[in-house]
DNA sequence: GCCAACGTTGGC
DNA sequence: GCCAACGTTGGC
């Protein structure tokens, strides 16, 4: 059992949406590094904080679980998607996306507070630079962030 | 809108 | 395989 962040713009999927809809595919990672953690690290039943970026209030909205194995992400085969790859294929698909399942609403916890936390200062989210869209984190944060929920 | 940081591309 | 140019990310 492992944790994660995952972030998503809530322009396209918000926590609320997750909560209508139950599950999601986590369409559209085009980065590799992210890719290969849902196709070789991220295991069913592995916990994920549901991180809203590039947005007014940016932070953790919600717990999500990991509810299917990594699979093809569909997005890449429809031309009218802005994730379409023309080098991408049925046969050989290039992108991948494990399915999500909502688990609850948090209040907004932003990112500002968890940079204000010591025990947070070596997530991979608040490190500088940072851009990968899905990162491990750590029982120890977990755990941290937990708290801070409650 | 700004801009730092990073990943990808492609010529050589 | 190098590396400059470019595009993207994402908080501020």
């Amino acid at each position: 059992m492992a944790y994660w962040l995952m972030k998503s713009e809530p322009s396209e999927v918000s926590i609320d949406d997750l909560q209508a809809r139950k599950v999601v595919p986590w369409f559209g990672v085009r980065n590799y590094q992210a890719r290969n953690f849902m196709r070789d690290a991220m295991q069913l039943g592995d916990l994920a904080f549901f991180y809203h970026s590039s947005c007014a209030e940016p932070g953790i909205a919600g717990i999500c679980e990991v509810c299917a194995a990594a699979h093809a992400d569909d997005t890449q085969f429809d031309p009218a998607s802005p994730y379409f790859d023309a080098k991408a294929t049925p046969d050989r698909p290039r992108w991948l996306c494990v399915d999500v399942k909502f688990v609850e609403k948090t209040r907004l916890l932003p990112i500002a507070a968890l940079r204000q936390q010591p025990a947070l200062a070596g997530m991979q989210i608040l490190q500088r630079g940072n851009r990968l869209s899905i990162t491990p984190v750590s029982a120890d944060e977990w755990q941290a962030i937990m708290e801070l929920l409650k």
